[in-house]
DNA sequence: TTTTGTAAATCGGTTTTATCGATTGATGCT
DNA sequence: AGCATCAATCGATAAAACCGATTTACAAAA
């Protein structure tokens, strides 16, 4: 049993006749009438009463008839999903982000949002390290964050945009006026940053290391809105990647002299996994954001 | 798009593995692979993520399988509904019968019940004519009457058994130890007869017309039931076949002198039409019972 | 790192099957 | 009776499914 065959019974039961039907459908009377005939011998059972030159349904054939439109109704529907999916109409997309990130992705599921109000999202805020694994699972499309040291070549990267990295400071502070600050200075501040997994982290303690000098960490803290609370009190210093503090108030931020003091921010996927058409577009959207 | 491709998707999505879904469904993993391909292409999109030698479903994947499970179910419940009707597990007969053959179609209806409780009837009691224009409507499977004067070729004809045309008589009537009874004497009698619909009492004008007779016809009733009541009160006569008035008390039914004073049950059915197993089964009982 | 084994894709050839056009036979209509 | 029509059938052809062998890409083991 074949769907061409459960469409063309359909199709005669629909003209109870096979010439026409045949036209209909597009091929010769002949093929209609094998490939009918062909159904009911696998059937084991005729389900057309041929009366002279004229065709009637059998009791079989009206019974059969509801199945064989159930059956290519749900694959039409199917087929109609997919092509939905294609037209974004559904479908749902996950994203990991950084929380340096959080910015540009919020812009730009905005602007979605806008275009496709149909397409679902999951983001999920994390580590690197955290979103990788996520990523490795295939429970997110794609990850947004800051290059990384070691790369896997079944990764595929994207650059988006470099940042400098700052000292974030209180508008209080006496070093607010500074356009830039050397790494010898900031290791005599009070430091609050943000925790281990972060890969801001690990690239200032890179940094640190690369110049034998040893920060003064007062804090390490996993929640950077809270983090930044702390450093507009104005008793703790921090280093964040310029990008993260967009459209932050009462903060100001002091790029750091040096050669590579700079990061840059990328989209990660798994090679080869297809990419929906959703994630795409999301990523064009991004992309003419930046 | 073909039930085979959706098949073998399927399996592919369950196994997770080509060469194992090939050997599950015996088919080469060559002829797999092409199919799903050849579906994907179909759809327009992958169904598959290929990551090196694993696979996994895309969103495309997951989405589709629903209805692939669907349509491929549905043309399975259509399989077997048509095994059902071969088992005579589901069904309906609808069946045409003249009153007199009401005994011989209650005896089968119980039998066959018993053997098969799931088919489902449509009893339908009336006039010759009556039941066989709703045969050649297709509404109903097959008629049990007398032998028609006319018939027409497209029909097929079987015969029961004979029966003697009988003049019933209350008991209380002097006639009742009679053993036989010319036309003669019944044209003096009072009688109360079927209506013109029905082949009995066209059978019965027939006779009288031949013989030059003309009987005293004070009652012309449609209800059988009715018309034996009417006998009982003994101020009537009536003319039956005698299978008519089998089982009924009160009356006697005293057979016609004369030839071709019998009448033949006949099943009465569509040549071309396709015969259902029910049916096939119904009559079997039917005739074994005769 | 190299080797080995494994899984999917691809290629070329074969078999199967769907399809067609022409014809036949049966039937309904004029 | 003759004509037109419709489904079935036949023989031939084109299309498609299928297979085995090979290739490619990877993963695991040495």
């Amino acid at each position: 049993m074949e769907l061409r065959q459960l469409r063309y019974f359909l199709k005669a039961k629909e003209l109870l006749n096979f010439t026409e039907a045949a036209n209909s459908l597009n091929i010769s009377q002949s093929t209609l009438s094998q490939q009918i005939k062909q159904l009911e011998d696998e059937l084991q059972i005729p389900l057309f009463n041929r009366i002279g030159k004229r065709i009637t349904l059998t009791e079989a054939g009206e019974l059969f008839s509801v199945y064989a439109l159930q059956s290519t109704s749900k694959a039409n529907e199917g087929l109609q999903l997919l092509k939905d999916l294609n037209n974004l109409n559904t479908g749902k997309i996950a994203i990991g982000v950084t929380y340096a990130l959080r910015d540009i992705v919020t812009q730009t599921l905005v602007k979605f949002n806008d275009q496709y109000p149909k397409i679902e999202f999951e983001i999920v805020f994390g580590t690197s390290k955290e979103l990788i694994e996520k990523l490795n699972h295939f429970e997110l499309d794609i990850i947004l964050t800051f290059e990384e040291i070691l790369t896997e070549n079944h990764f595929k990267y994207q650059t988006l945009f470099t940042s400098p990295m700052t000292l974030v400071t209180s508008t209080n502070s006496d070093l607010k006026s500074r356009k830039s600050i050397s790494l010898k200075e900031i290791s005599k501040l009070s430091l609050a940053l943000p925790a281990k997994g972060y890969s801001t982290t690990q690239f200032i303690n890179d940094a640190f290391n690369k110049n034998n000098l040893h920060p003064k960490v007062a804090i390490e803290i996993n929640d950077i809105p809270t983090l930044l609370e702390l450093v507009k009190s104005g008793k703790w210093y921090t280093i964040l990647t310029q990008t993260t503090i967009k459209n932050e108030k009462e903060i100001v931020c002091i790029p750091i002299e040096g050669k590579n003091m700079t990061r840059t921010a990328m989209l990660i996927s798994i090679k080869e996994v297809y990419e929906k058409k959703a994630v795409k577009v999301f990523l064009d959207i991004l992309k003419s954001l930046v």
